[in-house]
RNA sequence: GGAGGAAUACCCAAGUGGUUGAAGGGUCCGGUCUUGAAAACCGGUAGGUCACGAAAGUGGCGCCUGGGUUCGAAUCCCAGUUCCUCCGCCA
């Protein structure tokens, strides 16, 4: 959400990043709004006057009662009575004019970057960076459920009956890895500054609405039936809502913050066969970055966040690259960000495991993130990054770390959290799976 | 979940329909006094946000939130949230 002064002092500027998202159909918006918003605040001065008036006669009313002066009284309270008749009509046409005007500045996308490349979608994207050889295997790499299937680490058939489809039984040595690996992502970022939280898992509507359009809100959320509840998708959700219409004091930024959750997320839609298994579901678990700051740092903490997330993965001997979203495919409300991908020896190609964004001061202004400062307040810049978001994780990490047996190494840095396993072998019997 | 009580500004707190333009303290800032400090005394302390205005400034909204009653609401009514006390239940 941009400022709606940007619309009323460079309406051209806001138009050419319209373009720069090829996103033309979303061009006549900007002089909508921009009438719209010059009738509401016509709307607005008619109205604080009207209001003005009220509040001064009201208080004469007071004064005449106590004087005695019946009938002036009277007189005085029909006059407000018509005030209050006109004002009617005009605080209804106030809030129509509002609502319109913040639907449209919803869509409005923020102003990109100028480092962000052009480009139309998807395909466009430029990689910005690439570390670790991606294996190509001579022998052909199983899909990650058989993989899990025979190390009897996964039951996905007992998760179709109990809880349907889209949700997984992690069993043993690879429950045991998945839990290591956010651990071991917990520790890796508090080693980095960063402040672990455990936020809440439900947040109440206001808080979803805040943080996502209703469309994401129906795709994406759970609802708790009877409740003022929903699901969080991801703990940036609880964690940015923590900020909402809360004013910070500088000197306690920047806010550097890695929280943990699980994630709950409808997915509605057609998914690909690629997405079998543990790609797409509707509950995973995920450690997060999040940070609030000044608007002079969010870049600086833009690069820190997505080196971060390649560390990692680098510390665990999967290959990764980044690649920078263009301008067709960064979401409106973001102002630059990349997705960090790993490598998939058997796809061979490499695969999204996070995404990092900078969203400028649009988040905050949509959530009444504001700093107070010396010489006054102003909204401050959010940004948020995957850290790791296991169980889509564990398959690059098994693809990975596979040896041509079918057992999985564990890398170093794991084995502490794995009581110094280096390896989890293929079972002759599967005592897990029923 | 049940029964009571509460929510007012940075903090404490008064306030049952109209000179409340939210009393009074405290904190904080400035000053007097002092070698310096403390104390005492004097003065200043709603902050935010929106609109109008070149500016000075003017006005709207703000007493947990959202509705309602009224000429007028911190105050009355309805719904909700959070906190406290007690009871019940529970890792």
């Amino acid at each position: 959400m941009i400022d709606i002064k940007l619309i009323r002092e460079n309406p051209e500027l806001v138009k050419e990043n319209i373009k720069k998202k090829f996103q033309d159909e979303k061009l006549p918006l900007v002089d909508e709004v921009a009438q719209l918003d010059k009738e509401f605040r016509e709307a607005k001065t008619k109205g604080d006057a009207l209001r003005g008036d009220r509040n001064r006669i009201s208080k004469e009313i007071g004064k005449m009662m106590g004087q005695g002066l019946k009938e002036e009284a009277e007189n005085a309270k029909q006059q407000v009575k018509d005030i209050d008749q006109e004002l009617l009509d005009l605080e209804e046409k106030e809030g129509v004019l509002a609502d319109k005007i913040k639907q449209i500045m919803m869509v409005i996308p923020n102003i990109i970057d100028p480092s962000v490349p052009i480009g139309k979608d998807d395909s466009e994207n430029v990689e910005i960076e690439r570390f670790g050889e991606p294996v190509v295997p001579e022998y052909e790499i199983p899909y990650h459920t058989d993989i899990l299937e025979a190390l009897d680490g996964l039951d996905l058939d007992s998760a179709r009956n109990t809880s349907g489809n889209g949700f997984y039984y992690l069993m043993g040595d690879v429950a045991r890895l998945h839990s290591s690996i956010l651990s071991y992502a917990r520790d890796f970022m508090i080693n980095r500054g960063f402040t672990y939280f455990i936020p809440p898992f439900m947040i109440h509507s206001d808080v979803v609405t805040g943080v996502m359009s209703f469309k994401e809100m129906e795709n994406m959320m759970y609802k708790i039936e009877g409740e003022d509840l929903y699901l969080i998708g991801t703990s940036e959700h609880s964690m940015i809502g923590r900020f909402l219409n809360r004013t910070v004091k500088e000197e306690n930024l920047p806010y550097a913050l890695t929280s943990y959750s699980p994630c709950f997320r409808k997915e509605v839609g057609a998914h690909g066969i690629e997405e079998r298994g543990l790609y797409r579901v509707h509950q995973f678990e995920k450690q997060e970055m999040v940070v609030v700051c000044k608007p002079e740092d969010s870049m600086e903490w833009y690069d820190k966040l997505w080196k971060n997330s390649v560390d990692f993965f680098r510390s665990l001997d999967i290959p990764v690259r980044t690649l920078e979203c263009c301008s067709g495919d960064l979401a409106d409300l973001k102002v630059k960000s990349c997705d960090v991908e790993a490598w998939s020896p058997r796809q061979q190609k490499y695969f999204e495991v996070g995404s990092c964004s900078n969203l400028g001061d649009a988040q905050a202004r949509r959530l009444g993130i504001r700093i107070k400062g010396k010489d006054g307040n102003y909204f401050a810049h959010t940004l948020n990054n995957t850290v790791v978001a296991p169980p889509r994780m564990l398959i690059s990490f098994i693809e990975n770390n596979l040896e041509p047996d079918g057992s999985v190494r564990i890398p170093g840095p794991l084995q502490p959290y794995m009581g110094g396993q280096t390896k989890i072998e293929v079972v002759k019997e599967r005592k897990n799976t029923i």
